[in-house]
DNA sequence: ATAATAACCTGAGGGC
DNA sequence: TGCCCTCAGGTTATTA
């Protein structure tokens, strides 16, 4: 479910409640995600948290012996409550807070993780073989025409490849691709420097859009407010099938590529 | 090495 | 109401 802008939404809304407090404990209902929560996190008791970053989809809470990863998977969020709440089937994770506030993680299909690394995590396994940040410098015209030479992947699928760019998932590869005017049935390597500028200058604009939107809910992302993601309205061909194309009015089409859907123009994307 | 696929898990919705 | 099927915002592990 949470792609860049979403993680991101939800890393501004905690990081007020969570920097400069201390988690007194952590309660942990199932441990079973996508890896065992480590033992390490259980058993966390009045730890400062000194910052929350992000890297990828990733959230990084950096406490004074080490850091806390978290990814939300598919299906995961972060809210923030006023005070313990019962929870739900699926609320898997709180800590408890020294301002009385709790936050709790919620992830019905378990794709997501919490680990735990007492090294930057820049060098955890699961994050030191990342491409760069979309809405950094490194990721340029010249890098992605670069990365693009002699990859014979369909052009979409290869925009969610975490090596070429990382935050890009399945909603965002597909607008980005129309934005830019580009086919998500190129090949990377047919890619031409010019067009590669189109889909870097796209992906930094759609991404910025959405964070400015707080994310896209489709059923069921909340920011840590507990408040959906509003970009949903503004997607021009995720989940349009038959729509008119806001461009030129052509049905919007869908089409599987690498077990996922993806949704063009085929008149505007060429 | 590169590229395609299978796998992890739960829930929602449609057809019968 | 229930059963079976498909699909869902991600990423790793396995296979060609």
């Amino acid at each position: 479910m949470p792609e860049l802008p979403e993680v991101e939404t939800t890393r501004r809304g905690i990081e007020p409640h969570l920097s400069g407090q201390h988690i007194l404990s952590v309660s942990v209902r199932q441990t079973q995600l996508r890896w065992p929560i480590p033992a390490e996190i259980i058993r966390l008791k009045n730890q400062l948290v000194i910052s929350v970053g992000r890297r990828a989809k990733y959230l990084l809470v950096e406490l004074p012996k080490g850091w806390i990863i978290i990814h939300l998977g598919m299906s995961g969020t972060i809210r923030v409550l006023p005070e313990k709440l019962p929870a739900g089937k699926h609320d898997h994770v709180d800590l408890h807070l020294s301002s009385g506030k709790v936050l709790r993680y919620t992830d019905p299909r378990r794709f997501g993780c919490w680990l735990w690394t007492i090294n930057a995590p820049a060098n955890h396994k699961l994050l030191a073989n990342l491409g760069p940040e979309p809405l950094t410098t490194n990721f340029s015209a010249e890098y992605l025409f670069r990365q693009s030479r002699g990859k014979n992947t369909l052009v979409k699928p290869w925009l969610m490849d975490n090596k070429v760019v990382v935050g890009v998932g399945n909603i965002y590869a597909s607008e980005s691709l129309f934005r830019a005017g580009i086919s998500p049935k190129r090949r990377a390597k047919s890619l031409t420097p010019d067009e590669c500028k189109k889909i870097v200058i796209s992906v930094k604009k759609v991404l910025e859009l959405a964070i400015k939107n707080g994310g896209t809910t489709i059923s069921d992302f909340l920011s840590a407010e507990g408040k959906p993601g509003y970009f949903a309205q503004k997607l021009k061909v995720y989940d349009r099938v038959g729509e008119p194309c806001q461009k030129c009015g052509n049905p919007v089409q869908k089409l599987t590529q690498a077990q996922r859907s993806t949704f063009f123009c085929a008149h505007c994307q060429r």
